[in-house]
DNA sequence: CTGGTCTCCTGATCGC
DNA sequence: TGCGATCAGGAGACCA
């Protein structure tokens, strides 16, 4: 599912190729997939227009027009946007495309100088993405700074900001695009595992040096998946259609029961705000006071022994 | 005000 | 082989 990582990635491959294009045709499949708010279809799609640059806040990617205005994209969960140089996908790949826009590349010389016809296309089976248009850069920055700071360049100052008054799991405040733009599920897991912190922690109640480990974590982890070219668990493709690596280096989402990569533990599985979540029951303790025990003998609570095979069998 | 739960939506997967 | 049930979850609506 895409999350910071997945759109900052799409973002850079789709900006050499669309910066500086004009947007010929745009066709519309599926016109709930666009909020336009009131603006005519063709000016909310940026038809006509060309694409002077691109931006990102959080899990959201904008198109800047020419004539001052942008589109916003948002993949939810199976969304992309991809360039179809020439070749029209077949099967399942065709289907949920619910807009198509035909443009020129800016770097792709067709023969004789003569310059090819592409296509991008928004594509979202489950259609929990859209597309948003704005009338002006103003009027999108308004609706960004509602976002909290951008997980990628987080400080130790502004995470610690942005969860001083949550009143809630560490893991709840994470997801809240309000609070850290770009963190979902995925990358929430990673990061609390990296930093030691379990995820019911209460948010406003960690310490400094705890949020200052997090806010380090948080860029290590999603600028390295940046440069994966993201996590594809299976949907996600980038502009090219490529899937990203980033998977590989998950030590937690999607390994429950499997042992910790730190020290064995069988991971743990629970659910926070209806959210399947992964922890290691020993580096990510829950009572805050036994993290500073380490060589201590620790108790654990509950029975652990229990490798909870029951889930391995295949 | 805060935070938890529900709902949307389709495809992959599992069990029988 | 087929089919129904289950799961995945971003984000906004809704509720306690």
């Amino acid at each position: 599912m895409p999350e910071l990582p997945e759109v900052e990635h799409l973002r850079r491959s789709l900006d050499p190729v669309l910066v500086g294009a004009r947007l010929h045709a745009v066709t519309v499949r599926r016109r709930s997939v666009v909020d336009r708010s009131g603006a005519e279809l063709g000016d909310a799609l940026l038809s006509g227009q060309t694409i002077v640059a691109t931006h990102r806040r959080g899990k959201q990617m904008a198109l800047e027009a020419g004539n001052g205005r942008a589109l916003v994209v948002q993949l939810g969960m199976t969304g992309s946007m991809t360039i179809e140089a020439g070749v029209a996908p077949r099967g399942m790949e065709a289907k949920h495309r619910h807009v198509l826009w035909d443009f020129s590349p800016v770097n792709a010389a067709g023969p004789r100088g003569s310059t090819p016809r592409w296509r991008l296309a928004f594509r979202d089976p489950r259609r929990f993405g859209g597309l948003t248009a704005y009338a002006s850069m103003d009027a999108l920055h308004q609706t960004w700074s509602e976002l909290g700071p951008d997980a990628l360049t987080i400080s130790a100052s502004d995470l610690a900001a942005a969860l001083a008054r949550a009143r809630r799991p560490i893991k709840a405040a994470l997801l809240d695009q309000g609070v850290l733009a770009g963190v979902g599920n995925i990358y929430a897991d990673e990061s609390l595992f990296a930093a030691r912190i379990h995820p019911l922690r209460l948010a406003a109640a960690l310490e400094h040096a705890e949020v200052a480990e997090l806010a380090r974590q948080l860029r290590r982890i999603l600028s390295a998946a940046v440069e994966q070219g993201g996590s594809t668990l299976r949907d996600y493709r980038d502009a090219f259609g490529q899937p990203g690596t980033a998977v590989q280096s998950h030590a937690a989402y999607g390994r429950e029961g499997q042992p910790c990569l730190t020290c064995g533990t069988p991971l743990e599985g629970i659910r926070v705000i209806a959210r399947a979540t992964v922890f290691c029951p020993q580096c990510q303790p829950r009572c805050q006071d036994l993290s500073t025990n380490v060589g201590m003998t620790v108790p654990v609570q509950g029975g652990r022994a229990a490798a909870r095979p029951s889930r391995r069998a295949k």
